[in-house]
DNA sequence: CAGATCCTCTGACTAAAGTCAGAGAATGAT
DNA sequence: ATCATTCTCTGACTTTAGTCAGAGGATCTG
């Protein structure tokens, strides 16, 4: 049934609102030109690296491309002062102009698309599209292990340090810098090269229990499954790591972190540690 | 707003779901032959003018595209019996198997993209694109005067008089064919070449005064606005051609019709005609 | 500081997409 | 019957897209 709406909507889409992409020709710029000058225009100083991952071209193309834009003046490339193998893309001020059109027929193409709509129409194809754009985002985030020194877990780390310290009334203080945890695994949850949840296991206790740790996810994310989902990896991880408990500690003011542990089937236990900031604490037999 | 969340909603689309496209990818075959497959296959007996439309192909282009098939066993060509100019495209058996494969991989592709989300969330997508596709369909469909004879103007007419049949309690009896309606301009919504909703507005009463006739809404399209968006057009129409009030009669049965006539600044009036099939009777000033 | 690796670039292609003119058969209008 | 029109096709292109090998400079590793 899904599968059938999905590939209904993937129809309309491709023949309707899929002329959006056409904002990008009438320019006299082939397409893939036109979606470089986009993404240059989008991360000012993007590296031709990163543009070839952020578009998938090939080296060559994408270095044609770009000596293209160089001859009609809408970019410049000057070598990376940190890296000077790596040249940074900029928008000279004719490119600046170039991408401000872009931007504008693509607003102009979105505006005529829901012009014979009611307001009261346009409301909810928005709202339908906002759910439809979080629920896709989020079936396409991929988990992917990671070392706790690895950048981007610092950055889930100190996000989560940070929610923390906003959160609980007498803040949080992480007590200096991470000590080193042995036989911990952690898994960051990733979406346009961004952290978007964060979470971890590692043995505590006896070697039959492992402690669920760090559990994050990204402001703008939740309502989309990504706190259950990460979960249910972790506790898949713990079992393949041979675990049959998982246990978990968390503070009182975390109210849908707690409403989802309880939906996931964790069980309140006693305290079992000495982590000040916790008050609840939570268990569930894998 | 509207404008940026739909922006927003196909930047994710092309890069998620957009891969979906991808499905007639790995076959190969060059994607503009996937794609000519794949409409021969949706209709089986199109003629190469309908491809061309359909595809938006040169006819150039096209035609080396369905030599192509031709070479590959997929499909074969014939003239058509109706006008020999025309010729008509057919799969054969070893098309439909790549037909069917392309489904196939499209399919895959659905269930893959929303396998990552549960049971609940499959739900809400769904329900949210299903959404999103009718009102986007709504919004692109377009409207145009027809002459009361004009073929699609009697599809639509057959279905709107089959839809009272079925309704009235007693049936609906046209009295035998049209009689031509001097001054009477009819209306019909198409969408993928289909009428989806129709009406007309003629003369009645005084010369002050026009009669909206005929309204009807394809089954599928109910919800989404086609009728108050007809009617608009109605009204525009009837001021453009210097009537200052529209009248319209009605059956008591049709009730959402009815809500719709009175959310739109309808009146109810007395009876001003004899149709036995009318109960309720209604007029605006323009 | 030597060798491996990374980054971007050019050369040399192939494949796919798209364009335009016009030929030849079939059909419609008068 | 004639002429204009319609439909599909082929020929002869050009432009985009995409691939692969390798050159040459910058940086990292031991």
């Amino acid at each position: 049934m899904i599968v059938d709406v999905v590939r209904r909507f993937n129809l309309t889409y491709t023949q309707r609102i899929g002329v959006l992409d056409d904002s990008f020709l009438g320019t006299g710029r082939p397409l893939a030109a036109s979606r470089l000058l986009f993404e240059v225009g989008n991360d000012e100083g993007a590296s031709v690296r990163v543009l070839r991952d952020r578009l998938d071209l090939d080296s060559g193309h994408l270095s044609r491309l770009l000596r293209r834009l160089e001859a009609e003046g809408l970019v410049a490339t000057a070598p990376d002062e940190d890296d000077r193998r790596r040249r940074v893309v900029r928008l000279t001020p004719a490119g600046r102009t170039a991408y401000d059109d872009l931007e504008r027929r693509s607003e102009d193409r979105a505006a005529s698309l829901v012009a014979p709509l009611t307001a009261r129409q346009q409301e909810r194809l928005a709202e339908a599209l906002a759910t439809a754009d979080l629920l896709v985002r989020a079936a396409t985030v991929r988990l992917r292990e990671v070392a706790s020194d690895d950048p981007v877990a610092r950055v889930a780390t100190q996000r989560y340090f940070d929610e923390l310290d906003a959160r609980l009334p007498g803040g949080f203080d992480t007590g200096g810098p991470d000590a080193p945890e042995p036989g911990a695994t952690y898994v960051v949850a990733m979406s346009d090269g961004e952290p978007v949840a964060y979470g971890g296991i590692r043995p505590v206790l006896d070697d039959e229990t492992a402690e669920i740790k760090r559990m994050w996810v990204h402001d703008d994310w939740r309502g989309a499954g990504l706190g259950a989902r990460m979960l249910r990896h972790l506790e898949a991880l713990a079992v393949d790591q041979g675990y049959r408990r998982a246990v978990l500690d968390t503070n009182g003011t975390l109210v849908e972190a707690i409403a989802m542990y309880e939906r996931s089937g964790y069980r309140r236990i006693e305290r079992y540690n000495d982590n000040p900031y916790a008050e609840a604490f939570f268990e569930k037999e894998l």
